[in-house]
DNA sequence: CGGTTTATGTTAGAAATTCTAACATGTTTT
DNA sequence: AAAACATGTTAGAATTTCTAACATAAACCG
């Protein structure tokens, strides 16, 4: 199945110093998270990180289990699991957008 | 009136290599617009620019002017004209967005 | 028409950011 | 005790961004 592309929460356009700012983590976390397949940043032309939203929405979580003591390790199993769960609310998300539209015509989410 | 600064659309976190490669202009066209006052990107602690997705919209919307020969001059009237309309538009999409919850309960959106 | 402004390219040098790779080290796991 | 984990630090190279200046064709305007 494809991944959304094209939500704003989607896009990979944020490069690795801001993503430090915004999650509080240091750069040399962020790579080693990516490192351990926890996170999947694309590549510009010339090799540089590139993230989106939704991946410094998925570091801040990883902040949170790695300070509770959670390893890399388990929080990858963890997040295979969550997975199944993400879809569904993709899912019921946009059976929702499909509501809205039906009511109000096309507002331009 | 405040601006919304936490929607994933006002966040300043995009530089300006990226907004060059998504907006197809480039970096010299980004800068001159800037200083001509069509957009207002903040500044990192060491000065380079951090532009939001709105900003990317706006260039867009800038880039077609241009190609119609307009001068940035008239579009930053344009721009100042269009304000009071995109305002109001953001009142009716937060409307929209109290009568889901009603609806539907609250979901993260 | 001719001077001025507009819009963009190009160049140059400095400062900032990012990258990989390696080594160090204290802390957990096994 | 040995291995694996999680981070820091360092080093050098490559990339990106910044400002400022100069160049110029095209558009505007008195």
């Amino acid at each position: 199945m494809e991944e959304d592309k094209h939500s704003l929460k989607e896009r990979k356009v944020i490069t690795i110093g801001i993503v430090s700012e915004l999650t509080g983590l240091t750069v040399r976390q962020i790579r080693y998270y990516e490192e351990r397949k926890l996170i999947f940043p694309e590549r510009s032309n010339q090799g540089s990180r590139k993230f989106s939203f939704s991946d410094v929405e998925t570091l801040m979580e990883i902040a949170n289990k790695i300070e509770e003591g959670v390893q890399t390790h388990e929080i990858r199993r963890e997040m295979a699991k969550k997975k199944k769960g993400v879809t569904e609310k993709e899912v019921r998300n946009r059976m929702l957008k499909g509501q809205i539209r039906a009511q109000f015509g096309d507002p331009k989410m």
